[in-house]
DNA sequence: AATAAAAGTGAGTAATCACTCACACACATT
DNA sequence: AATGTGTGTGAGTGATTACTCACTTTTATT
């Protein structure tokens, strides 16, 4: 029931997908994340799954296909939160001031992250070396999501809220800060005690006073 | 030659390696960072150094000894830096501001980093699966490095050079920006142009005024 | 009810895996 | 010259690998 949210939330379309696929899809999941794509085989996967091996070949050809079919869904919503149609629009409205910028996009990623875990762990230890993998999420996600960030400080810089500097490495320092939050706090040590609600608090404002002009 | 380098920086001992040894170690290393640990073949290790396949064994008892016997070494180089026997007297002296000190962090590990890569590398992806390295990682590197790195913002603390929130959450804010920049410069886009001295003074000046007290 | 298509099975396959072992070699020590 | 010791070899080991295929069962369509 819990494992059946994961998959909803990264196959949208709850149909298509027999009883067995689906898993098919958990065991995956559970064992690349746990032991990693390479040490996984398929006949554990389908033992933990309570189908036969063939039934996993008759949905997937490979093994590498059905790791695709895993990772693959989430880079798309990696993507999502930056995909905005019009900027000036959105972002005149909702955000005035970058701060609520940092705090909307900080608290996005977090949730997606503590919805998502396993996958992303999956994602992030099979990009080194699936060279297809690789591609993808460097040019359809990381480029793209990061033209978009510096479009945005760009905006807060003209409006005088963040200090005159190349907007990328404004964007770098931005994200780093908060993808290395939220990956200590996700992944790194995830059995440390967090006062996340603070923590958040304080790496934004880490941010906001980091870039913010200088007297 | 370029290679030989990499071994004697891990392995200060030059001695007690004979040359099929080295050549093992090499291939090993290569081969781990670029296919992965779990994907790469003993045979294949093997027929790159030029060695056969039972002269690896003969070395090493297992291929997981193999793996350890590069990485283990580096665990007490990457916590080096963090070694100081009397904090105070080392703090006091060579380092008056905060940011003299961070400059010299961030670069000692850039050093680091740019000569040990490919390790760095094959620690990184082992870590999550090899529980041997991982505890050894946390207990004896990690944690002591946060704790050293932790009293050392406390002392700056108490000069007024940093804000005062709690100590663990300066030193990890400080911690995730500077590896945030290596991870970003070295691991995740090495093929981008940067500006390194530009990009360093960047990220110390926006740790500085991020930690700063504020008006 | 008949038929077709899709889903599921599990024994089987060749290839590869980490690792072993009997043997050969080089080089000291006696 | 004899013996020992550490280093190197490569054919051979059983286990495991990703994947196939002839077959059965389930589901959908008429």
């Amino acid at each position: 029931m819990k494992e059946e949210e994961v998959l909803k939330q990264l196959f949208d379309e709850e149909d298509g997908f027999t009883d067995k696929q689906k898993k098919i899809l958990i065991a995956a999941i559970d064992m690349f994340s746990e032991k990693g794509y390479a040490s996984t085989s398929t006949s554990e996967i389908a033992k933990k799954a309570g189908v036969a091996e063939g039934t996993i070949f008759r949905h997937y050809k490979t093994k590498k296909e059905l790791l695709m079919s895993i990772v693959s869904p989430m880079m798309a919503k990696l993507l999502a939160p930056f995909i905005i149609h019009d900027i000036n629009k959105v972002l005149n409205t909702p955000f005035e001031h970058a701060e609520d910028f940092l705090r909307a996009v900080t608290e996005n990623r977090r949730d997606f992250l503590k919805r998502n875990l396993p996958i992303v762990k999956i994602m992030l230890q099979e990009i080194p070396f699936q060279a297809e993998l690789r591609e993808q999420f460097l040019d359809h996600v990381a480029k793209k999501t990061f033209v978009r960030f510096t479009k945005i400080i760009e905006h807060y810089q003209r409006q005088g809220q963040i200090i005159e500097m190349p907007s990328a490495s404004a964007a770098r320092l931005t994200l780093t800060t908060i993808f290395g939050f939220l990956f200590a706090r996700y992944m790194f040590l995830p059995e440390h005690q967090w006062d996340d609600e603070q923590e958040t608090e304080r790496t934004i404002q880490f941010i906001l006073h980091g870039l913010a002009k200088r007297n």
